[in-house]
DNA sequence: TTACTGTTATGATTTGGGTCATAAAGTGCT
DNA sequence: AGCACTTTATGACCCAAATCATAACAGTAA
């Protein structure tokens, strides 16, 4: 989201992690701004029963974390990765001085997070009021179209396991199989070669 | 949020809506942002099968809807007055403008968008893996917190409606209703003529 | 007072998605 | 090739929350 020059200039330093690597726990307090050199990250949450809920997979360039650096906050997720990664990490004041000088970084900021609101309320009244089904399209064509920036007529293969979009959605992998199925026999959705395309 | 002489300075204009009345409806072209003089409002959304969810409450003070004025896309939920209300309205050009002159304003915008995401986060993952009075809780609790800027030792008269907390956390009024019952009973709030303290 | 509306309340019944069990197909590693 | 692990798949059963029905209470407008 913000240009690498810039993070770099600002000293921006750069963090391995290998997939599962955790960078951040709930609750932890956010002492840097991370964004995405390479591979994919993950915020999570475990509920009581330990059941996994993913608020969101972040890709390449794409910067995370942030809203408890802004508030102060401690981080209401933890950040995991999901595949080896290289993030860019800058210190929170860094960032800060970073956002001061440059607007048109701060504006893609706040454009950042409009956007991530947007997803959030979309999500939130779909995984509250709509069934399994409505809800797993939604959240398809909402990969389709922001990560993978499809057109709807275009082919898209969906890349998230069935446990994903389970965990995305708040269901059971079961009733995610389930429903998928009842999708492709509905025709909203093809399965080939177990891998789902729309 | 945003200093309301700074507001009028910029060319807000106020309008006055009674309550139930509608602001803007999901899938309008965004082209104001609002701010609440008077009153409170609500952003929702109704399902398939008419079941309303609330995204959000707004009280004085706060803005609301401007999302949709960052990323060009269309609002993804109602706008409606849940009292007689005052808002400020300020076209979208002057809005970005006075955020350009005013970095400190800018600044106040992207914090209070990292605060609703951080809210939307947790309600997330509550509404997806938690068990109703669970869910009920942490909404009540949120709510103390931050709508009304309570510590945990104070005494919190809640203002919620049950349906309102239904529509707020996906749940069903019935099910509102004997959720709090049982957590009455189990010593975590308190009932008094019908209103629900914590 | 009556009439009306919104909110809270409770019991009976149903059902959709969760849970549990089990297995097959695919993937990666030695 | 063999072994371990992950992912997809399916059937049987269960249960919590939704649904349906009905009513009492509070507030307010006529």
């Amino acid at each position: 989201m913000i240009d690498e020059n810039l993070l770099e200039q600002f000293g921006a330093g750069i963090i391995f992690i290998k997939k599962g690597d955790v960078l951040f726990e709930e609750g932890d307090t956010a002492k840097y701004f991370y964004q995405i050199k390479s591979g994919e990250v993950k915020m999570n949450n475990y509920n009581d029963e330990g059941k996994e809920f993913i608020q969101s997979i972040f890709a390449v360039g794409s910067c995370f974390g942030e809203p408890p650096l802004f508030i102060d906050k401690p981080y209401p997720a933890n950040g995991v990765a999901i595949l080896d990664s290289e993030i860019y990490a800058i210190a929170k004041e860094a960032f800060f001085k970073l956002l001061f000088v440059h607007p048109e970084a701060h504006l893609s900021m706040t454009v950042n997070l409009a956007q991530r609101l947007y997803f959030k309320s979309v999500m939130a009244s779909e995984i509250s009021s709509q069934e399994p089904e409505h809800r797993i399209l939604k959240l398809i064509d909402y990969f389709k179209e922001t990560v993978s920036k499809l057109k709807p007529a275009d082919r898209y293969k969906v890349e998230l396991t069935r446990q994903q979009i389970a965990d995305l959605t708040g269901l059971r992998v079961e009733t995610v199989i389930r429903s998928i199925k009842a999708l492709e026999k509905k025709g909203f959705l093809t399965i080939e070669d177990r891998k789902v395309y729309r």
